[in-house]
DNA sequence: ACGATTATTGCGTTCTT
DNA sequence: AAGAAAACAATAATCGT
């Protein structure tokens, strides 16, 4: 319980708001990993200028030894410290002797296997590939995978991989960390890509949120209006409008108990009408995982509210 | 493609032991 | 208090236009 509020990284702290979205002229906030439009959600830029020391080292500077070596990144089981033993040079660039070279290959060996010596390292950096793969699968960031990975690296410590398959944990925490940023994934999304199926990513992540106590809010309509707009092409306008939708649907309460998603597609579905801008009804209830009967139920029920409050 | 009707599923409530 | 069951709402499937 001591590692609690690592998942809340920079997001709530260090926010700063910067320019505007060249999308949609919504506001743009930066963490320390990238900086992300908040009414699209538009990835501008995951490669944050760091204010840190170069890295490269300067031999002949030897009073400044620690500014050597790759970015320290939480996503490799040894943060990126790994030590690789050349094939064929010696630390100064020289070629070396056929005996040298042999020694050298027993050394990579041992040195290979010294690096992840523990099943438990090894699972980490399982789990860390795993994770690493169904992220940039997702299309979501490196602040994502870096929390997620921070979380599987928690849940090991609390003995929650147990009996679970490893596969199952990752895939649940790339789930958790996504709700947790309000950057919702159905389940059935991240099972498409996870080696394991929707029942075993759900009890992952029932698993991970009791026992560490995650603080994950339930997923709003207005969460899924960005990635399923951006799927159907939809206009700024038209996504502003949807947004203005999910405040409705919340007011008047008819979002209650219902499937966000489905409540989102039909919240688009009434405003791309209004602009004018037609979207297949099948192809929005495809990218937001609903029926098409369901989309129009949310439909109707929401255009009637609409109706009455004018 | 869209709409109406019917079937299924999931879940909180209530009843029973 | 714990489990079973009837009940309801959300969602999906099916058929008709």
């Amino acid at each position: 319980m001591a590692t609690r509020n690592i998942y809340k990284t920079a997001v709530d702290e260090d926010v700063q708001p910067t320019n505007t979205c060249p999308e949609c002229d919504g506001r743009v906030t930066t963490n320390t990993h990238e900086t992300v439009c908040d009414d699209c959600g538009l990835i501008l830029s995951d490669q944050a200028i760091d204010p840190g020391p170069e890295w490269r080292s300067f031999p002949e500077d030897q009073s400044n030894p620690e500014r050597t070596g790759a970015p320290l990144t939480p996503s490799l089981h040894d943060q990126g410290l790994s030590t690789t033993i050349d094939k064929h040079h010696d630390g100064k660039g020289r070629s070396l002797s056929p005996q040298k070279q042999r020694q050298l290959r027993r050394l990579r060996r041992e040195q290979g296997r010294a690096q992840c010596s523990t099943t438990r390292e090894r699972n980490q950096m399982r789990g860390f590939y795993e994770i690493r793969r169904i992220v940039s699968a997702l299309g979501l960031g490196r602040s994502i995978r870096d929390q997620t990975c921070a979380l599987f690296t928690t849940a090991q410590n609390e003995d929650l991989l147990h009996g679970r398959s490893l596969e199952a944990i990752a895939a649940g925490c790339v789930y958790a960390i996504s709700r947790c940023n309000s950057l919702p994934r159905s389940v059935a999304e991240i099972a498409r890509f996870a080696k394991c199926n929707e029942d075993s990513v759900r009890n992952a992540f029932a698993v991970l949120n009791t026992e560490l106590g995650l603080p994950t809010p339930p997923p709003t309509p207005r969460q899924f209006i960005p990635q399923l707009a951006s799927a159907l092409c939809l206009s700024p306008e038209v996504r502003h409008r949807a947004v203005e939708f999910t405040e409705q649907a919340r007011k008047q309460g008819i979002d209650n108990g219902c499937n966000p998603a489905g409540v989102a597609a039909a919240c688009l579905e009434l405003a791309s009408n209004d602009a004018g801008e037609h979207v297949l009804q099948c192809e929005l209830a495809a990218k937001a995982d609903v029926s098409t009967a369901t989309l129009r139920n949310h439909r109707d029920a929401l255009a009637e509210k609409l109706v009455e409050t004018q």
